[in-house]
DNA sequence: GGCCTTCTTGATCAATCGTTCAGCAAGGGG
DNA sequence: CCCCTTGCTGAACGATTGATCAAGAAGGCC
């Protein structure tokens, strides 16, 4: 008989990661009712003093779970654009796609954002994660667009940050749109609304 | 010496329309935090039983919050688009200056409408008023968009729900994206933007 | 093989939650 | 003016919360 062990350390590094995971999943499936030091430490198969040893605060996890998620995301979206191949048109195309695939556009994932920006206001490191993973989302938008922009001569050119301000402000909005209320639109036409504003903008 | 009376009795529609503007003071104070029973109270000056007194659930109540906030929103606009005239252009430039107007465009606020979302997922009534002010919001855009696409005849009429949808969804997420971040972006270029859209999608 | 670091447990704390309910009292109708 | 309806109070209940901490045990190191 193999002497039964009561648990297994597991390295920091490593535990964190498998909370964090855990903490997603918590969000996703349970929303706000799901950033609980006990509904995370169930999810993870720990102990709720476990959670305390590794993050001082629960805002501590919540804020890497953020990060997690929104690199992520971005992580998928990057990938699809450079499968897309050399087109700028074809990567912003890609872009779209990607944005309004199964993966990113998850209602229950707008469960965990609701919570990550809900916390946003009161929590200092909160704020800090969405503005750097904002401007990352942003910035790769922006790129997308100038190479666009470079390679089309547009009769007028828009002004870049304006333009990426507003690209990403309709994607979150046919995100949320969708995410709050499926029936009343398909990705497809999500999509098929991105590519009309890039047509409309950059003729 | 008058006696002093322990409490005044209000008829239950005056006293109902006072604990939802006090819901909405909570939950615009002080967020998800603020959607409880005892803070409404005592934000109402009310025990906490006079809720459930006239709310079954506190659900039932912050539904009716979100009714009103989402209803006094839109006639805001309203009046400012009535305001602007006769000219489509200028009742559409109407409708997204008072949409970025201090009115609307509180970070306040978006504690409050971050609850309401958050609550759709699980419950009816909740659903039950998204679903109907956000068809109303999105159909008076579409109104306006019909009457400015019947004046200015553009070369390709574009389909009308599709473009009610995107530029709701522009417009609701410049909102979100300002009041997550104000730094990152000026009402007046949230203005610019939509107005932008407006010029290259009916030209 | 035994020691020692430190990862992990789980009881415990005070605070807060939504809801219930017995009883008080306000104030209009008869 | 008194009674009776009913708006209203506030204590109480059980459940849940984030955080603390003493104690235990796993497993690498010497």
């Amino acid at each position: 008989m193999e002497p039964e062990r009561k648990y297994r350390r597991v390295k920091p590094a490593l535990r964190r990661e498998h909370l964090v995971t855990s903490t997603l999943r918590c969000l996703a499936e349970q929303g706000a009712a799901g950033a609980s030091i006990r509904r995370i430490a169930a999810a993870a198969g720990v102990s709720t003093g476990l959670i305390n040893h590794h993050y001082a605060h629960l805002e501590d996890l919540v804020a890497e779970a953020y990060d997690h998620l929104a690199t992520r995301v971005l992580r998928d979206i990057l990938a699809g654009v450079a499968e897309a191949g050399g087109d700028p048109r074809q990567r912003l195309t890609a872009f779209f796609t990607v944005s309004f695939s199964a993966a990113v556009l998850d209602p229950d994932y707008l469960s965990a954002w609701l919570v990550f920006w809900s916390m946003i206001r009161h929590s200092e490191a909160m704020k800090t994660v969405h503005t750097r993973t904002n401007e990352e989302y942003r910035r790769s938008l922006g790129d997308l667009l100038a190479d666009l922009i470079r390679d089309r001569q547009p009769a007028r050119t828009p002004d870049l940050r304006l333009a990426a301000a507003g690209l990403s402000a309709l994607l979150d909005g046919l995100w949320l749109a969708w995410c709050l209320n499926p029936q009343g639109l398909t990705a497809q036409e999500g999509v098929a609304i991105c590519e009309d504003w890039v047509e409309a903008h950059l003729r």
